[in-house]
This record gives C-alpha cells, sequence and structure tokens, in this order.
DNA sequence: AACACTAAAGCAAATTTTTTGCGTTAGTGC
DNA sequence: GCACTAACGCAAAAAATTTGCTTTAGTGTT
C-alpha cells in the first residue's frame, strides 16, 4: 500500500511513518497551514528533514498521503433498513465530512499532490467502495440501486465540484439529485 | 480584476504583470513543471525574485493567477441554431478543453491556490456566464433551457470530477447527463 | 507642467529550506 | 546467525525565501 511496506530486504517504514504522519495530524492543527514546514515535521517526529524529502518527495505528497489515510472510512455506511434511506444518510455524511474545514483541505491535498501517480483515483475509488458496499446491501434485499457510476457522477461530482469551488450545495438539492436517480430506475423496471 | 490595477498613487503592476505572465507561461512550456522556480521566472521576466515574492506570495499563486487568464474565453460560444445543440457543443468543447494536459494544470492550478481569496470560485463563474448566456440566447428564441445550476450540477461537475480524479468521462456519457435535463424541462412544460 | 504622495520594484544581506554524498543501522530472506 | 539491501542520520553545499532599505514610477493636485 505504502509501496515499501512488502517483503524486501532492508524496508523500514512502519516506524517512521507513524510518527512522521502523527507530526503532521499535530501540526496541521496547531498552526495555520503554511506554516507547517518539513523541517519542523521532522522535529516534531523525531526524525531527519532529509528522511522526509527522501521518502516523500515535497510537503504535497505528504499532505496527499495523510489525507488519504484520513479519507478512509472507519465503519461502514450506515444501515438505515432502505436502499433510498441507505444512500441518502450516506450522502449528508459525505457531505458534511467533505464541507468542514479539514474535509476541504483533504480533498485539497490529496487532488494537489497527483503528482504521477493515481493518488487521485485511490481516493476516488474509497468512495467508489463505499457505494458498492450499498449497492450490494439494497441487491441483497431485492431493492433496485442506481449504477453506482451515475451516484459518483450526479451526487458525489457536484458536491465536490462545489465544495472546491466554494459554493456549497445544500441538503435539498442533492436530495433531489438522488430522487431523480430512482426515478430513473423506477421507469426501466 | 488584479486588485492593484486601479486609480491610486503608486500603482505600477501592468509592465510586470505582463512579463511575468509571459516567462511562467515560456518557461511551463520548456521544462517539466516542477522545475520552474520563482528565481527562474524572475530571470526570464528581467525582474528581481522579490517582486514576485511580495506580489504573488509562491508559485501556487501565480500559476492560478496565470491560469485564470487563461481560462477566459476568447469567444462566445457557438451558435448551432438550437438550444440543445449549442448546450451539446459548449459541453463537447468544453470537456476537451479541460480533459487535455493543459487544461488539467489549469484547473489544479486555480484550486491549489485557494489561498484565502475566491480565486476558485472566479473560475466557476467564468464557466456559469457562458451558460448564461446560452441560457439567454434560447430565452431569446423562445426554447426552453435548463436552469444553469442544474447544469452545472449535472453536466460540468462530473466532467470536471472525472478529470480530477483521472477517470475521464466520455462524450456519450455527457451527452445522457443533457438529455436528461431537457427532458426534465419538458415534462413541466 | 511641476509637485507631493504613495506603492511597487530593485538590491543585497540574512534566513530558511532543499539537495546531496557518505557512513551507519535496521529489517529480510537464506 | 549471515549476507544483503534499503532506509535513515549527519553534515556540508546549494537553492530558495524573507526582509530592511533605497530608488523609481505612476496618480492626483495645484
Amino acid at each position: 500500500m505504502t509501496a515499501k511496506t512488502q517483503t524486501r530486504p532492508g524496508g523500514r517504514s512502519a516506524r517512521v511513518q507513524a510518527s512522521v504522519h502523527a507530526a503532521v495530524e499535530k501540526l496541521q492543527h496547531a498552526m495555520p497551514r503554511d506554516a507547517v514546514t518539513i523541517p519542523a515535521i521532522a522535529e516534531e517526529a523525531g526524525v531527519t528533514p532529509s528522511t522526509i524529502y527522501r521518502r516523500w518527495g515535497d510537503l504535497r505528497e505528504l499532505f496527499a498521503d495523510v489525507a488519504i489515510q484520513r479519507l478512509r472510512p472507519d465503519s461502514p455506511p450506515a444501515d438505515t433498513g432502505g436502499a433510498r434511506s441507505d444512500l441518502e444518510a450516506w450522502t449528508d455524511q459525505y457531505a458534511e465530512e467533505m464541507a468542514s474545514g479539514p474535509g476541504r483541505k483533504m480533498i485539497q491535498d490529496v487532488l494537489i499532490s497527483q503528482g504521477e501517480d493515481g493518488k487521485a483515483s485511490a481516493c476516488c475509488d474509497i468512495t467508489r467502495a463505499q457505494l458498492e458496499l450499498l449497492a450490494e446491501r439494497a441487491r441483497g434485499r431485492g431493492e433496485a440501486f442506481p449504477c453506482v457510476d451515475d451516484v459518483l457522477d450526479q451526487v458525489v461530482a457536484p458536491i465536490i465540484y462545489r465544495i472546491l469551488y466554494d459554493q456549497p450545495l445544500d441538503e435539498s438539492r442533492w436530495r433531489r439529485f438522488i430522487a431523480r436517480l430512482f426515478e430513473e430506475i423506477a421507469d426501466k423496471g
């Protein structure tokens, strides 16, 4: 996952990674974001700056790395008993989380990095996986559920887009988008 | 617009801004992006680094500034004779432009900056203005046109979202999204 | 047209960050 | 336990950013 944790001679990632990540999170709370420098993180983490430079390259990559870990949901989406209300509940929580100060920072951190590898798409995949879970749960109940890509495009995308462009959506609006998707699959059924 | 171009004693922006912008664009073409440094830009532009630092703060702000100017469309959207085909044509061009290498960089540059001011929302506003133009044109012809916010949320947002997350949409998909919006307003009419 | 006023730009020194070479240490597989 | 490899620490060198002060160029007024 973090690339070098595999079984190869010489690897030593776990400890350093943990303390650096912790240092980043601590400093991000303690001071304005642009004041968080690599030398400062290094000192807080008890490692040398060069370690961080060599391992992450720059602040952006490091921040993105931390952000992705925070994005990873710690619990599966709530089960409210019905497909549509499941999706609504998930969306409400997702939107709130993303619109929050830290949430926006995370999105930006991930997008900004996009150095070469697909760190950004990894982040999107996490969301998709959550939705797949909801879809599967619905299927298990014999309920209809919109295509996951459609949910991404018509519900998640506008939420993120508006957050990025500083004009957050309100709940009634994404509720409407969800309603549309369910209407559409109802027509076909 | 660029803040200091107003009528105030002491202003001197125009010349420096022009040469710095030009230098940025030239260097961005000539070398990998991370190799473009402020000192290099300063030399190319024939100004002192400190001038750039004081005026823009850092590379991100400067890049965003340049990107926004490039985003500003130089011609109004094509007139294809009908509201729906106008929107389709505009969307095709927009998506292509944004999905291109330089387009993606621009999006990122703008989003990354988001220092304090609403540079990002300015960028969204440019898109909105284009859509308003299409809507007005349709109105002039007596044709129905979807709500601009709906177009932003259901057509533009997924295009940008997918580009950011490195999984670009294909044409048939946004065509479908456009179709949905037109169906919806047809139902109400 | 000259004058006063203000903010931007130049310059250079001080500071901080980033890069780099090399020796050391810790984790892996045999 | 042994050999091997990559990550880390350390320190010097290079590059970047910041900062105080001076000079220069626009603006508005008389």
